[in-house]
DNA sequence: CTTGACGCGCAAAACGTTTTGCGCGAGAAT
DNA sequence: ATTCTCGCGCAAAACGTTTTGCGCGTCAAG
């Protein structure tokens, strides 16, 4: 099939340790020497077998990813990223999906195991344990988490973050300033770090209008479909609330479809302010109020970490917390002026 | 580290081959040995390495993918599916992504191969000839392209994709039902099958109202952007055009902002065909009416055939030509009624 | 002339499997 | 009894690299 470092060797009349030596400059060569063997090597158009590497030096090259849904474009942009930032630095992406089933999540995580990846990215997602990322962990192969910060992860992984709590503040900060007080808010799944995280700054953030207990939501999952229904019910039965906090935008467009089916207008009747700002949320209308996250930025930090600690670049485990920022669009507005109340102020 | 299969055979006092005759069943072995082996394997936790079993049969059990951009809703959907059916035939899936930039195309796809994957599934998406491409499926490493019947793709490669140009055609009769006759077309970068083809089939079955040459666009690239721009022009030179017809959603998109910058409400003012039917499609407002390329399924039956290909279970290369239907959703309606015209038709 | 140092290249081991030819022993057939 | 057959398991080769100890020759220093 193709050429091996045998035939490059031959063609050069040299042994296969020296076109090894030339090749990867790990010993030096004379100049004369090394300029037979690469042209030899170039004129049979040969690429080294990165199996057989693999076996000496343990090191495959390869991140693996493991992803709830690859299709979700949260997801998609950190693995977008995150294989960017991987490519530059010489290594590949496998990646697999777990569809939020721990035992599919457990098997994947063998799976990329036995593959020998040099790192895993986990973006979780499930509360449940993992014994397989744990056994991986273990191992000594660098694990770095994305995004959620799960108890479940193994004490000696790495984790890159954002400042959840934060953003719920920058939310309610930003609700209250526009004059809403009746403050409603849906969450991720209870148990999710993220659900707490950004509820809590949320409430922190309202203060004294921090939304009562009847107003508050916990969807059954991150996305529209968790987000409708949970708004569906808090709007029908509190529908008082004149601005709702979704902690991730999936939930926000299910929440903004649900205010539609109840004839609710966003943002005149329900400012909407959400969690991400997926590359959607700018282009639903009204386009999404949302406290973004530098996925970008995720992306390529988790894989650069992860890169750094198979290469020993970085030693023992890290938690880098990354900055949120409140991006202000066009669902969310001042408190509609209603008559008696304003006309009261205004004496 | 992790036990080797040499290890099994010791603890179950065998030699390593019938160690390897009893896990993989590839030669019987008595009942009483395979049980002392599948014991001693699971006693120490043993998983054979990948790599090893890969230098010997060349098989990685691995599957490469090369995607324009992984964080496009419509490439992200096709690798879900991919992905899914690869895992379920014990499949993995390695990606990279390549950014329409032919050199970085090329450069991937020799990575890829570096790796040893056993089949790649090519979505390409530019017109340059790849040489890396050729030369992979020289080597009798099946290639499946999705979606874009390049002219580029190597003569032996498979090619799984859509009915464009029927695509093309029930745009246009939809929106002559509507009593649109005054008919505009944005499509992808002309050299582009899927380009043309779309094209084809819309002006095709527009029949006698098929947008004149002045009222066709060919967009830089598949994007919002590219549609943006495109429909900026078009609708404002072509003012008249009552209906629009775009190659792709993202598209589609764009010019549902160009529109909106322009004051022209859709679809009120102007109803708008996509094409793909991404999940996006349906959350924006209006709500899109498109064509469905049924994603699931291409990037399923891509998957499948590549490994069909790689186990002899398919032999020569394949075409599929998938179905695709008309969504109808809320930015398409009938031709505003203007009102002298309307008048004069009702006397 | 001897010794040391050093640059250069080679041989061989190692990585962990799969694969295949062969030997051994037991039972059946002659 | 002898031969055949056949089931079972073993030994050894093979896959294509990287790595390392060693030998050879040359050149400078003593």
């Amino acid at each position: 099939m193709r050429p091996t470092i045998r035939e490059v060797a031959r063609e050069a009349g040299v042994s296969i340790a020296t076109v090894s030596h030339a090749l990867s400059g790990k010993r030096p060569v004379s100049g004369a020497t090394r300029k037979r063997i690469t042209s030899a090597a170039r004129r049979l158009g040969y690429r080294p077998n990165q199996l057989a590497a693999a076996m000496i030096t343990g090191r495959t090259q390869t991140l693996g990813v493991l992803v709830p849904d690859i299709a979700n474009p949260f997801f998609s942009g950190l693995v977008h990223a995150a294989e960017g930032a991987a490519a530059t630095r010489g290594y590949t992406v496998v990646f697999s999906t777990a569809e939020l089933d721990p035992a599919l999540e457990a098997r994947a995580v063998e799976v990329l195991q036995d593959k020998r990846i040099d790192a895993l990215l986990y973006l979780g997602g499930t509360e449940r344990e993992n014994k397989a990322l744990r056994a991986l962990a273990r191992t000594g192969t660098p694990v770095v988490a994305l995004d959620e910060a799960l108890p479940t992860i193994p004490r000696n992984a790495s984790l890159v973050t954002v400042d959840n709590e934060g953003g719920g503040r920058l939310a309610a900060r930003h609700l209250l300033e526009l004059g809403h007080t009746s403050l409603g808010a849906i969450t991720g799944p209870s148990g999710l770090p993220t659900s707490r995280d950004r509820l809590k700054g949320f409430t922190k953030g309202a203060g004294e209008h921090k939304p009562h207990r009847r107003r508050v939501r916990y969807a059954d999952a991150y996305t529209i479909e968790g987000g409708r229904a949970a708004a569906l019910d808090l709007l029908e039965r509190e529908p008082d609330i004149t601005a709702l906090f979704c902690a991730n935008d999936l939930m926000a467009l299910g929440a903004l479809e649900a205010a539609r089916s109840l004839d609710r207008r966003v943002p005149e009747d329900l400012s909407l302010v959400g969690f991400d700002d997926v590359f959607v949320s700018a282009l639903v209308s009204p386009p999404l109020t949302t406290i973004r996250q530098p996925l970008a930025r995720l992306g390529k930090e988790a894989a650069e970490l992860a890169i750094d600690l198979i290469e020993g670049q970085a030693t023992g485990p890290e938690r880098r917390v990354l900055p949120v920022e409140l991006v202000v669009r066009e669902s969310t507005v001042p408190r509609a002026a209603r008559r008696g109340v304003l006309a009261a102020a205004n004496e």
